[in-house]
DNA sequence: CACGTAGGTGTCAACGTTGACATTAGAGTT
DNA sequence: AACTCTAATGTCAACGTTGACACCTACGTG
């Protein structure tokens, strides 16, 4: 590629040596000496006109900011950062166990909104459900200088954790609390055990009586909670739990099908209530449920819910991106407050089966 | 801030200073230097056994990675960019129109997994289909100096790009190619024109004549391409396009949903094509749909297509997404090679109606 | 008029790393 | 013994920015 003088756009500074005989020897980007010595400046007055410092007579600060435009100058951030207490870029890590859950995909631009409106940058990384990559990921964040890391975490010890946030880093976990680290962190997690009782109770109002259970396993991601609002609401019902209604210990969308076949041929339960959204599209694939559509109530929005008729707790994903962020920053401006565990209320959404 | 001796490492790490009436004071990150010091060796000797540079006696690699570990010490990439080419970071980004598009999620884990393998991060941005959130997130990305960028665009003019790429940044186009950039820059799409005839050919086998069309606006995302596959099958088949059957100039769910409700009404389809998976989604939860279930090929796969027995054209995305960010990485090893335009194949994939 | 004050601007030395080049020790060669 | 060669290590000056602090001017104020 060679760059020819149009190429030039906001103004032409080609590196004069047109003679070169190589290709594609790339521009050297400008920097703000560029802007200091066009005008006869120094170098610390177009940094203090271009970060809005106020402290630059308004006159210098536009003809800085014309003549940064001509050229193109932008400040560099990895310069910068390395300036900042503990070099930390403006840039936040976000670790998700599964990107294709589509609970992360609102979370993370929920994120992304607070992340822009304060004016940085999220890397995400997908962990794909592996603790191991789940570790290296925060090590990659952590060697990048992330102000701060949201994370959906996957792994049962982060205790790794602790030491980073003594250097200064914010840390919030969202989704699930922090496994292996008490009470120590920030987090944000939603209202697991209430949320899942009313989803039970209102299978239980509609005149159910046995209210089939898919879940994934106890440990992490509130699945104990769950599990204990079904049970709480059952037990307030004055009815037991029946273990052949019960199938846990599931992860993927395969193992819930699986399940739901069998759960729905030798059980018969009237109603289901699943976990998690993942678990309840793989319901919703199994041959079993096409045949005798039941009623559901789902932990987790998911799309189409409604085409399906099934009622999901939906713990709007978009907040609980927001919520998580904010405690980031927050944490950021203020090291000292003690951690805070916010729950966002999840609510129960109501679906009929729209083919009656 | 002070920095005492015992500042060591994954173990207890109280900072001693308690008697500091400022709390939660951040200690210092350790850093090659603390390394080097310990050792008696110098930092330079550091930096290159902690890179694996072979020329370091293995002894002495093994004494400094020992002593690194102890210490918790990781390469400041912050710094170490600031050394490079181009002051590239081991980035790269990635703006998405809008990423909770269904489509989306698989091929960030797509691209995520080449990165990872190269040891690049990933910074995303969610354009929320506003160009102007596109350019602004995009600038942001190379004020933190990204090396590359992946890029599935909503702006219809990026012409603001050629200058980066002057720079020495890669660039590449994913789902759509470069508005207002020509030729000039790598891509990824799909075979939009002969898969969309492909699904259209397939409603047809099926007997349907009446094929209803969901479409997007035809600028941008291979709208056009799609469209011209439909028109070309019924074409091909002696049929002739009815304007009555077509809707486009639809974004949302809830655009086509409206759409789909008016047009099943009023136009009495046999089979409905629809030309992404967002409309499809819409159609599928509109009253009309519910109540008359028909024939429907949607491009773009999405959760549930199966339970629907919807059949999708499937432009696999995790493919695609590897393949966009193997481009990348190829450009970033040879600027000088001419712009490749992939098209990654997309198959129809059939689905029953499980419901019969 | 000496003196403080505030608003602009500049100088200098970091930040943590690495490329270029210098140095040293030891082995091999004549 | 004088030499070359190589492997291993070190020194120094960047990279582009900003914090700390110095300076200079103009403008009160007593």
């Amino acid at each position: 590629m060679h760059i020819d003088e149009g190429t030039a756009l906001t103004t032409d500074h080609g590196r004069a040596g047109a003679q070169s005989s190589g290709p594609a020897e790339p521009r050297r980007r400008p920097r703000l000496e560029d802007v200091a010595s066009a005008l006869g400046v120094s170098i610390k007055t177009v940094s203090r006109a271009l970060r809005g410092d106020p402290k630059v007579r308004e006159s210098t600060r536009q003809r800085i900011v014309a003549e940064a435009d001509r050229l193109g100058v932008q400040l560099n951030d990895v310069a910068a950062g390395l300036r900042r207490k503990n070099q930390a870029m403006t840039t936040i890590g976000v670790t998700l166990g599964d990107c294709t859950n589509p609970f992360f995909a609102p979370m993370l631009r929920g994120i992304h909104s607070v992340a822009t409106e304060r004016g940085y940058l999220v890397l995400t990384a997908d962990a794909q459900n592996d603790p191991e990559l789940e570790h290296r990921a925060i090590r990659s964040f952590f060697a990048h200088r992330v102000a701060g890391l949201i994370i959906a975490p996957v792994g049962d010890d982060l205790g790794y954790l602790a030491n980073e946030a003594a250097f200064g880093s914010a840390i919030v976990f969202v989704d699930s609390p922090p496994p292996g680290l008490g009470e120590s962190m920030d987090s944000v997690t939603t209202t697991n055990a209430a949320s899942t009782r009313e989803g039970v109770e209102h299978l239980l109002a509609r005149g159910h009586q046995r209210i089939g259970y898919l879940g994934h396993p106890r440990r992490g991601s509130g699945a104990e909670e769950r599990w204990a609002g079904y049970v709480a609401a059952l037990e307030a019902a004055g009815l037991r739990v029946d273990p052949d209604l019960v199938r846990d210990e599931l992860v993927t969308e395969a193992d819930a099908c699986r399940a739901a076949e069998d759960l729905l041929e030798t059980a018969r339960p009237d109603a289901v209530f699943v976990d998690n959204n993942r678990l309840c599209t793989g319901l919703l694939q199994s041959k079993a449920f096409a045949r005798r559509r039941l009623d559901v109530v789902s932990f987790d929005r998911f799309e189409l819910a409604a085409a399906f008729g099934v009622s999901v707790i939906d713990s709007d994903p978009y907040d609980v991106g927001r919520a998580g962020a904010k405690l980031l920053f927050d944490r950021l401006a203020d090291a000292t407050r003690p951690p805070q565990r916010l729950e966002v209320p999840a609510r129960l959404v109501v679906h009929e089966d729209p083919m009656y």
